[in-house]
DNA sequence: GATATGATTGCACAGTCGTACAAGAAATTA
DNA sequence: TAATTTCTTGTACGACTGTGCAATCATATC
C-alpha cells in the first residue's frame, strides 16, 4: 500500500558525508556546502538525520567506525612485533589525513561529552576489546593505546618521524626488558 | 601629542577570552556572546585582534601558554617519581576541564595547521625543551609525552582512573626494568 | 490504475554571523 | 586649552545559518 523506506539510503549519505568531513574538517561543517558535494538539497540531510546536530554526531560515529573497519582489514606483517606493525600501518602517510580528522572529532567529542557520547563510549572500548582478544591485560592494552595515540599526535604535530619512531623503539625495548626480568 | 596605545589591554582581553573559551569551548565560539561575557562590544575584539580568526588563533596560543605557565608553577613532590608526579598534577580533577579544552584546541589546530601553526610549533617543542633540561634523551622525552597525553585522553574519555593509572604504573615498572639491565 | 507513503525539492523565513563605518569618549602632548 | 591618537560604541549591512512547509516525484501495495 505504500513505498517502503530505504534503509540503505541513510547509510549511503552518511558514508559520503564522512568522506566529505574527513577532507574538509568537522568543526566548520555546514549543511549547504556538504549537500552540494553530495548532490542533494540540505533538506534531504535533515530528512534523514533529523538535524544538523544529529548528522554531526552520526559523522563522528562514522569516523570511529571507519577506523575500526580499517583496523579490522589491516594486514599484520608477521615479521614485525605486534605494536610496531600497528604503528607502521597507523602512521602510513596515506592515513595521516584521516587521523587528523579523527583527532579533530575526538577533541570535539571530549568537549561535549553528552552530545557525542556514542563516540566516546567506544573510541577506547573498541581497542580494549581487540587487545583482550590478543590476550593483553587491561593495563598493557591501555598503555599501548596511549603510546600509539600519543606518538601519533606528536607525528601529526611535528612530522619528525625519526624522533617519534625512536621513542616507539625505546618503548619496545623497555617492554621486552620487563618480560626478561 | 597623542594617546599612547595600551599594550596591556590586548593581553587583558585575551586572558579573559581564554577563560571564556576554556569554559564554553572553542569550536562554537562566536564574537557576540564572548564580548557580552567580557563586558565589551564585539567591535572591541575586532579592534584588538583584527578578526575573529586571529582572535581564535590567539586564544589557542593562550591555552598553550597557560599550560606551560601552569606546569612551570607545578610543585613536584620529591617523594614521587618524576613522571608519576607530573601525572598526579596533570590528572588532578580540577585540571581536567582545562585539558578537555586543550585537546579540543589541539584537534582544531591539527586540522588547520597553516592557521594555527604557532600552537603546533610549540605544543610539543615546549615539552621537549623542559625534558632536555631534565637530561632526558629526545626518545625518552617523546615517549613520556606520548604516554602522558595518551593516558590523559583515555582518562578524559572513560573516567576509568584505576585502569589508566595501572597502565602508568606498568610503564614506570618497564622503565625501571630497562635501567636495571 | 488508484492510492498511499517515502524521498526529494523549492522556497521562504527568522535568526545569527563577522565586520565595516562613523561618531563619541578617553588620554596624552604641545 | 587645543590637537592628536587610541579606545570604545552604535548602527547597519550583506552573507550565511538551520530548518519548516508545501508541492512534486518515485516506488511500493491493493
Amino acid at each position: 500500500m505504500s513505498r517502503p523506506s530505504d534503509p540503505q539510503r541513510r547509510a549511503q549519505l552518511l558514508g559520503a558525508a564522512v568522506d566529505y568531513a574527513i577532507e574538509h574538517g568537522l568543526a566548520d561543517l555546514t549543511l549547504r556546502p556538504l549537500a552540494d558535494a553530495l548532490g542533494v538539497m540540505p533538506n534531504t540531510l535533515v530528512h534523514h538525520f533529523g538535524s544538523k546536530e544529529e548528522l554531526l554526531s552520526a559523522i563522528l560515529n562514522g569516523v570511529r567506525d571507519r577506523l575500526r573497519a580499517m583496523r579490522a582489514g589491516m594486514q599484520q606483517d608477521p615479521e614485525q612485533a605486534p605494536l610496531e606493525g600497528v604503528w607502521a600501518w597507523t602512521s602510513s602517510p596515506e592515513r595521516l589525513a584521516f587521523f587528523r580528522s579523527f583527532f579533530e572529532a575526538y577533541g570535539l567529542a571530549l568537549r561535549q561529552p553528552q552530545r557525542y557520547r556514542p563516540f566516546l563510549e567506544r573510541v577506547v572500548a573498541d581497542w580494549l576489546a581487540d587487545a583482550e582478544r590478543a590476550q593483553l591485560t587491561p593495563a598493557q592494552a591501555t598503555l599501548e593505546l596511549a603510546v600509539l595515540r600519543g606518538l601519533l599526535l606528536d607525528l601529526l604535530t611535528t612530522g619528525e618521524r625519526d624522533r617519534v619512531e625512536a621513542a616507539l623503539s625505546l618503548f619496545g625495548r623497555t617492554r621486552r626488558a620487563l618480560e626478561g626480568v
